[in-house]
DNA sequence: ACAATACTTGAACATTGTTCAATATTTATT
DNA sequence: AATAAATATTGAACAATGTTCAAGTATTGT
């Protein structure tokens, strides 16, 4: 065997991709497995390594999908409303339904911690987190301000989503994510 | 071999606790396998498995460990201080304290969903979150405005401290965990 | 002393990430 | 066209994981 040439090593790395992410949507992270990704791509798992130097990578690949994937909605968001208020309100809520339209993305995505920070991974990372900071600094009164309350949305948004996923928020009652980001939002944006 | 009796069945559930929880804080969440434990207590896998049904129970009874401990340490909170934005932030700092002092414990706590909630599970988590409840409720109109405060307040906590763990508030610049919460109560605590 | 009971072991199974010598195919060279 | 070089692919192999359980051993009851 080899050199079936079938797919270019480009070709190889989508198809991981795609066939990770899948795997990853349909039964969870713990599937997210060398040898499931290898046999989705009708390859076996040397090939997979001989693309990816670990699973790590791969998992890095396919959350940097996720990001830019996010980036984008967050850019239509930008372009839509021009009220301060308006916007974060809608970044939360497309962080929300992130979270609910795609739980096991949403997983793979906070589960893992980075050890080395690819440069892709940071520039995902940033063309979010530039654009939250953005929406962010009419309300503060610094740059640094802005970065900081920015940063405390992320924080909070991931917490809830975090809390309700491991059912850690059925405490007394349940509140919804919705619930509580608007209790929090109500706060959090007087200036 | 068989029925040393070295240690009765409470024996080995404390003897387990304790070389897990050292594992953990020694060498991370990733060391707490069932040979490392058993080895750690000077026994087999099999006693283990004699004493807890799996490692995530296991697992889950280090966590209540952790939790009791942090409870108790919310109600020297509430003994020592009357005022109510005193409370939270001493709270808060407690929360700060807990994950910087103890970060893989901490970890463990959150990095594991749980599936079925024991008893014993919920009355730690219940003993912390009424505590916290307890204290956001003059900041509340209404109790159930108190929960969902307390639940934010969690989250927020919760959220800043593994974005910082993960590396991930390293964005433009590196806010420090105290930092930010110190931003967020500001507003967060403004009746 | 013997039987019953209970505890402990350690080998075994499936599955994991990862490596790498061997092999098969394509491309380059003669 | 034949041969050599380069490269892609495989699949067996290794160590480590969670978990099970028949077998064996120590204690307890009779």
């Amino acid at each position: 065997m080899a050199r079936r040439k079938d797919h270019t090593r480009e070709e190889l790395v989508q198809l991981a991709i795609q066939a990770g992410r899948e795997l990853v949507i349909q039964k969870g992270t713990a599937a997210l497995t060398a040898r499931k990704v290898a046999t989705a791509m009708g390859y076996t798992p040397g090939t997979l390594y001989n693309v990816f130097e670990n699973i790590d990578a791969l998992t890095a690949a396919i959350n940097i999908e996720s990001m830019q994937a996010f980036a984008e909605e967050l850019g239509n968001i930008s372009r839509k409303s021009a009220r301060t208020e308006d916007q974060i309100r809608r970044i939360a809520q497309a962080y929300l339904d992130f979270h609910r339209e795609e739980p096991k993305l949403w997983s793979l995505l906070f589960a893992v911690p980075i050890k080395h920070h690819s440069n892709a991974y940071n520039e995902a990372i940033h063309s979010i987190f530039d654009q939250v900071t953005e929406a962010m600094a009419p309300l503060s009164g610094s740059p640094t301000l802005a970065r900081q309350k920015a940063k405390i949305l992320w924080s909070t948004l991931h917490g809830i989503c975090l809390l309700q996923q491991n059912s850690k928020l059925k405490v007394r009652e349940n509140d919804s994510p919705e619930e509580l980001v608007a209790v929090f939002l109500d706060q959090f944006l007087i200036t």
